[in-house]
RNA sequence: GUCCCCAUCGUCUAGAGGCCUAGGACACCUCCCUUUCACGGAGGCGACCGGGGUUCGAAUCCCCGUGGGGACGCCA
């Protein structure tokens, strides 16, 4: 049987890391496979989702390259289908109307809970053989409940966290269908699992006290159940829950921050599950390794180091060709203008390999294409009065050096000899003067870069 | 409160009864490289939540405890 996962987000926020977790695995599970991966979008709660929302999600999965086989299918373009479907559960009794209202189901909930009960619908509008219902009143429209069923236990085995059993008993007879009739989110799930012939539901933690529920309604349909996978939280840096509030950030947000996708895919691979000892890999390298057997059952913490160092990484390996392009729109964003024809692939070259994000990348360059900023720390440890002839005398060997770095290079040694001086004595003035701080790549590569009039120039403005 | 789940270095994890005096990675520390800062290289620090079993033998299996998390919606 073919492989067949999806992503089933709903539309009432970003894309944040743990849903991006959640799609990567679903997406590596069906590629592994050779299955397909479908994407759903669960907007059938019409108050809170937004057509926004539904584009943040799609940017980000697009961001990270998680394409998918099929899809966007909208739940609430399927409502013809789930509204077949519930007639279908009245007509065979596995689904009643209940006349309750929302008053009282809270004051129900309210009392058993203050009993130290669990709280769940008494089942008064259930029907059974031999009970007498109440008349329904003409001012109340029903909601549509499962009839799920007493006794018993539901039990699956969970890819992820072995074999979970539930009592009948703990559930109650779960709403299917509003009063206004649009269906719930339990019950489009399992119309929607069973018809897309879904066979491995690979979805987040917080799922799994449903899942007895959507198999007890794909048993009462006749469905064939899936296999599930329950994947455990991400928790944030501080060990604490994400959420809007706390810590919980878009997908975007990374590339905002100067993540590279590959960056970003490669450490949400390795939080909660592994290879042995292997840490980076490709995309397509994680395709061929994944499986649901070395993810780990228990909560990872977010750490931000690990993906700084990871980022590094995939920073030193990309082609300069991408970079150019991005680094001149966060140059941009910098109000640092840089021409199409300047040297920024070179300079590049020189920074790629010092920095754990492009933002960083940006910013530590922009010097090239601008004024220093000069660090008046540095400038008082490093440009002092005693350094004003070397300096001088530097400045008219340079003039007439072949400007490259090695030359360059020479120069400042012949003026070290000359003074009889350390060669980082000479070094870290003209570094201060050429970049504003104290540390840079080699002073002579930057020299070069620069260019003999901006050096000139600098040195000049720096003395006087 | 009730039900469900989880528990190895600070963090991510390896570990499917002997290979474990518990391995790797990030972070941290030291040294080397060096023109400053990085990069890179070599070392170091550092963990099986507690208690009972089972077994010749347990990080690995079972039970209890403790701690953490999740769920209990006409949200998804």
């Amino acid at each position: 049987m073919t492989v067949r996962t999806r992503f089933a987000p709903s539309p009432t926020g970003f894309l944040h890391i743990g849903g991006a977790r959640t799609a990567l695995f679903s997406w590596a599970y069906a590629k592994k496979h050779g299955g397909d991966f479908i994407l759903r979008i669960e907007d059938t709660d019409v108050a809170r989702s937004t057509p926004e929302a539904v584009q943040a999600i799609l940017d980000g999965m697009q961001w990270l390259g998680l394409d998918y086989d099929e899809g966007p299918f909208y739940q609430m373009q399927r409502m013809d289908r789930y509204k077949q479907v519930i007639q279908k559960m009245l007509d065979e009794g596995s689904a009643y109307y209940c006349y309750c209202s929302k008053e009282e189901l809270d004051a129900l909930r309210e009392s058993q809970m203050q009993q130290g009960l669990k709280p769940r619908y008494d089942g008064c509008w259930r029907p059974e053989a031999g009970k007498v219902l109440p008349s329904p009143p003409q001012d109340i429209p029903p909601v549509i409940r499962f009839k799920n069923p007493q006794s018993g236990h539901v039990v699956w085995h969970d890819l992820v966290k072995g074999e979970i059993s539930i009592a009948n008993q703990e559930l109650d007879d779960l709403i299917i269908a509003r009063a206004d009739g649009t269906p719930t989110y339990n019950f489009c799930v399992v119309v929607d699992d069973w018809e897309m012939g879904i066979t491995q539901v690979i979805r987040g933690d917080d799922h799994v006290n449903n899942t007895p529920r959507q198999i007890n309604m794909l048993m009462a349909l006749g469905a064939t159940i899936p296999q599930y996978a329950h994947l455990s939280m991400i928790l944030g840096s501080d060990g604490q829950k994400l959420s809007k509030r706390h810590g919980a950030v878009s997908v975007m947000q990374y590339d905002e921050d100067g993540y590279l996708p590959e960056a970003v895919l490669n450490y949400l691979a390795r939080l909660g599950w592994s290879h042995g000892d292997d840490e980076i890999f490709s995309k397509q390298q994680f395709c061929e390794w994944f499986d649901l057997d070395h993810i780990t059952p228990s909560a990872a913490q977010f750490n931000t180091e690990k993906l700084n160092w990871l980022n590094a990484h995939y920073i030193k390996q990309a082609d300069n060709e991408y970079l150019v392009s991005d680094i001149t729109k966060r140059l941009n964003k910098l109000n640092v203008v840089v021409s199409a024809q300047s040297n920024l692939s070179a300079v590049i070259d020189l920074y790629k390999e010092r920095v754990s994000t492009l933002n960083e990348l940006a910013a530590n360059i922009a010097y090239f294409y601008q004024k220093p900023v000069m660090d008046q720390a540095a400038a008082e440890k490093h440009l002092t009065v005693d350094i004003k002839p070397v300096i001088a005398t530097l400045v008219e060997l340079l003039k007439g050096v072949d400007w490259q770095a090695e030359p360059i290079h020479q120069v400042i040694n012949e003026v070290v000899a000359q003074y009889q001086l350390k060669f980082p004595k000479v070094a870290m003035p003209l570094r201060v003067m050429l970049t504003g701080i104290a540390q840079s790549p080699s002073i002579d590569q930057v020299m070069a870069l620069l260019g003999k009039d901006e050096v000139l120039a600098r040195i000049d403005s720096a003395l006087n």
